[in-house]
This record gives structure tokens, sequence and C-alpha cells, in this order.
DNA sequence: TGTACATCAGTGAACGCGCGTTCACTGATGTAC
DNA sequence: TGTACATCAGTGAACGCGCGTTCACTGATGTAC
């Protein structure tokens, strides 16, 4: 009854992917790992010197996968058109949004990245922004080609604008679905801010008509436009 | 040696309040909390019948506070101008910034909430929306009184346009002057596209005129602009 | 080619700790008659 | 006005559980001579 099955670390790596992805960090126990790996528990500290270290592992696994999907989606030659900006804002969010809600797995995995971006170790932090530094440096390079007057500091803010509206909603529509256990009332849980959905791909559909609308205007105008007003 | 002293419920939720702010839910055992109200552990079973309960209590205390400080800066008369929409904008996202930046307790407090909304149980995740919820709704009417054009399907994609802007910048400030552990190297410890800082106000004033302009003319052209061309 | 030993992947059981909760209790403050 | 009892806020110690880690061990596979 030997399997020839992948070494325990591979079983262990895939397993515990799943699980973290689902339930997080503190929500699986070292045990609960061991018991979908089909291997002992001992074989965690055994290969990975703990259950941080393993979490690690695996976070710095997804998310080099996760950045090079993302600038594979930026470096895809766009067609040439008087309506650059939005072009380049519509592949990179769609990119983002079919990342994020149409994968099972990567459903998953945003939620705990989001967590960990805010509030995790200065370690995890660490590992996640390696991976998207390079990933948002390079979009704002392809954003200040695009529009010209946008100048560096501005793309800054700007990347920060738009990353926060894609959080949102892709946790908005992470947290609509969300399953209803018995006796409850579904209709007092109400998401915030009820953009309404249907299914994923028209959800995809309005998120991406309405966030490169808005973003594509805000850009120009922070580019080009006169500096707001301050208050007297 | 017997104080007067407040009442034993009254001197828990203080001291779990900002415990809680400080280091989340599962950071904060019983224990701490009971020492820190300097009570008994059995305390808390005995007033609120449990440690869930306690901290239930506590975000909805605070949530109801927090929503009525931002429903008075939106109620509060903004001279007429043909700016009106920059006016409110203005207006809401300074309480904002400060509300969570420059108050000592609503920067932790902030913190702990951003996890809830994104990862909260339901229950929990209820007793925040009920609070946000008339808060938003308010804001959305302000916003179509400004901006005639602007439906209210288009002005809740608004909302969650400006609530993601809202939380990245505030948490990028609060990962910034992250408490350097000794032997760290801070040069590594790069911090999600670095609009730059320096103190919290001119953070804040940053974070403010930049947001208010890319809104701004991102919610004109969602209530006005021709919808945006889909690809071929 | 054979033997002795070292290394390695992996195991099963136990350890120790911190946690939220519970239990039996105390002393003070109502309340009924 | 006094007495018996009930209620209540609060306590100290113990309970039971789940957790990550550690320990002593096994059996297979190199490696040296």
């Amino acid at each position: 009854m030997r399997e020839p099955a992948a070494d325990t670390s591979q079983r262990l790596l895939d397993a515990a992917e799943g699980l973290f992805a689902d339930r997080g960090y503190d929500g699986v126990s070292i045990r609960d790992i061991a018991a979908a790996a089909g291997v002992n528990v001992a074989a965690i500290n055994y290969h990975f010197g703990g259950k941080e270290r393993l979490y690690q592992v695996i976070l710095e696994r997804v998310m080099t996968a996760k950045r090079d999907r993302y600038l594979a989606a930026l470096r895809a030659p766009r067609k040439a058109s008087d309506e650059g900006l939005e072009d380049l804002l519509r592949a990179f969010f769609r990119t983002h949004f079919d990342d994020t809600l149409k994968s099972e797995r990567g459903a998953s995995f945003i939620k705990l990245l989001v967590r960990e971006l805010h509030e995790g170790s200065r370690e995890r932090r660490q590992i996640i922004q390696e991976q998207l530094a390079p990933l948002w440096t390079e979009f704002g390079q392809a954003l200040r080609e695009v529009v010209p007057g946008l100048d560096e500091a501005a793309a800054a803010w700007v990347a920060g604008s738009l990353h926060g509206q894609l959080v949102h909603f892709t946790m908005r529509w992470h947290r609509a679905p969300a399953p209803l256990a018995g006796g409850d009332q579904p209709h007092l849980v109400q998401a915030l801010f009820p953009p309404l959905a249907e299914d994923v791909d028209r959800y995809i559909e309005q998120a991406v008509a309405h966030i490169v609308r808005f973003a594509a205007a805000g850009i120009r105008a922070v580019a080009g436009g006169r500096p707001a007003k301050e208050p007297s």
C-alpha cells in the first residue's frame, strides 16, 4: 500500500496552500495540514522548521506566481488607439478581477493577501511587497507613457487610488454571497455600498466599466488640471 | 484600600477597547483585559457572557460614535460655491483622516475595523455595516445634490471608489512608520506605493488634495460622460 | 564484494502552555413580614 | 424596628482543550574502507 506519491514536503505545500487560503493562518492547525497532506504532524517541523516558516514559503510561492501573471498582462501588446489610457486600465483591471474573482484558488487567496497587507508582521508584508513593488512600478511607467503630463509622485498617488479601489470592489464581491447558515435572515445582510451583482461576469463587466471611466478622468485631472483650491 | 471606582463593567469596557484596538481580538486574552481593568477574569463572563460578546458591545459602541462624528461633518453647513462637489469631498475626507490618523484611539481602531470588514464573522460585519450604511447613504444623497447627473447606482459605485481609496491611504500611513525592532534594516521596509510622508498633517494635506482632485473629476465623468467604450 | 557506520526522511506519542469558561463561594445590599 | 431570606456584584481556583513543538525512534539509503 505504499504510494509512490510526491515527496512529503511538496504534498505539505499543496495541502497547506489551500487550507491557508480558505481559513487564514490562525484558522488552520498543523494537525489540519498534516491530515490533509496525509503525513505526520512532525513532518512540518522537520521540513520547514515550523508553521510560520511553511506559511512564508507558500506566501512567497503564490506571490511570485501572481506577479508574473499580472506582468504578462501588462506587457501584452495593446493595439494603438486614441484611448491608450483606457485600454491600459481595462487590461490591468480585467486581469485583476479575473484572477481574484473567477479562479477558485485566486479568490481564496486574495482575502488572505489583503489581511496580511493590512496587519501582517513586517516579515510577511516584506514578502508581499517585494513582489508587488515591481508590478506597480512597471504599471506606473506604462501609465506615464500613456498620459504624458503625469509626474512620478502623482503616478504613485494614482497607483494608491487604483489599488484601493481594486481591493474594495474585489472584497465587496467576496462578501456578497456569504454562505447562509440555517435560520439566517438574508435580507439583513447588506454588503457595503451595494453595487448590485448577478453573476461574476456581469459584476466584473460593471466594475471594470465603472472604474475605467472613473479613474481615467481622475488620472487626466491629476496629470493636467490645475491644483484643487484649498479652503480659505 | 477599597476604591470607589467606576463599576466593573465600565472599567472592563474601557480597558478592553484600548487593548482590542491595539492588538486585535485574538491578540488579547481575557486575562489581559481583566488585569488592565483591575478585576477578576470571571467578571468578563459575569457581565458580558463571554469574550466575543464583550467585543461586540465595544464594536457597536465605537461604531456609533464614529458614525455620529462623520454625520456631523457631513451636515455642517458648507459655504455655497461653484465648487460644491470639491467642498463636500474635502469636508468628508478631512474628517476621515483626522479621525483615523490624528486621534490616538481612532488610529488604533481603524486597523481593527478594516480587518473586521474584510474577514469578520457575519455578526460582526453586521454591527459595522449597520452604522456605516446610513452614513454612506447620506453621503450619497449629498453627492447627488451637488452633482445633478449622478444616478443612484452610479453614486453607489462612486461610494465604493471613495471608500477604497480612504482605506488605502489611511492604512498606507499606518504601515509607514512601523516601529523599528533592533537589527532591522529600515531601507528594506518599503510601504506600498510610497506617496511620501513627513508628518501627519502634511500627509493629510497631500492625501486630501490628491483624492479630491482625482475623485471630483472621476465623479463628473461617471455622472455626465459618455460610457467608456468596450473593447471590440 | 562485503561490512560497518553515518545520514536522511519520516513517524507516534508525549510535553507544556495559554486559552476561555465554569464552579463554588463571599460579602454586601435589598425586600417581605 | 428587627429578622430571615433572596438577590446581586464580584472573586479565586480549577478545568478541559487545542495548540505548536519536541523527543526518541525506525527503516531505508548512501558511503568508506
